[in-house]
DNA sequence: TTCGTTGCAAACATTTTGCAGTTTC
DNA sequence: GAAACTGCAAAATGTTTGCAACGAA
């Protein structure tokens, strides 16, 4: 499973990681992925990236960098660290007296395939 | 209820409101109460500021903003403005060909009052 | 034998929805 | 009277959990 959400750039929800893997081990349940996925939570392998329509979404890249999250079809796309929220984040523990660990920068919007989408629906 | 979002600093979950409406209007229904924080997102009067514990929270203000979550109680905290996170936020647009929309710049930790109670805790 | 993992089904929590009754203009 | 709003209960959804069975060390 851990292999699987390294390969993808996907960002999946548990749902996704289910299907995929069923054509390989067709007794696998739900329970069983939910329960690996927040396993490797705990242990930092992976990480959540937020709820798009209620579903929670995966990501197999731990290291930090931002997303952009496309409000038409849920799609979620890796984009390069955001470099300045670093500093605010050190801002902000200093002003604060907040115990800062993590930050995370998303953009929403509508991504190139939707556009692209909307541009043919209009010929 | 928009007055009640507007007042508290708290970013409410449904419940919360609903609990603390239910005061003054006892037989308030909780469909009633998620009925009402959807028309407010769609018109753009309040906003969803995402799932805390899987309960999605709320937020009063709309304008631009920052917000620092407690990993510990959930609380979620108003920080000024992320500045540069605009400047990457069209460079994102240009790069990609997304259209994006809108930005969310969060910080996660432990707040203080809970750094406290943590303090406390060992003496 | 002990520990960790699994499938299954039931349970759980949050949110949405259908319906009938009520209010508002 | 049409449109919008409400309480209520049922449903839908995503996620977690208890349990018995299985596996490896």
């Amino acid at each position: 499973m851990l292999a699987l959400l390294r390969q993808t750039t996907c960002h999946p929800s548990a749902d996704w990681v289910y299907r995929e893997m069923k054509a390989e081990y067709p007794d696998l349940s739900l329970g069983t992925v939910y329960r690996n996925l927040n396993h490797l939570c705990e242990r930092g392998l992976i990480q959540r990236v937020g709820a798009v329509n209620g579903q929670e979404r995966y990501d197999g890249v731990v290291a930090p960098h931002s997303h952009f999250i496309c409000k038409r079809c849920g799609a979620i796309v890796d984009l390069p660290e955001h470099a300045p929220g670093r500093d605010y984040l050190d801002a902000v523990g200093v002003q604060y007296g907040f115990q800062a660990e993590g930050c995370e920068f998303i953009v929403r919007g509508v991504c190139r395939g939707c556009l692209d989408e909307q541009a043919d629906a209009q010929i």
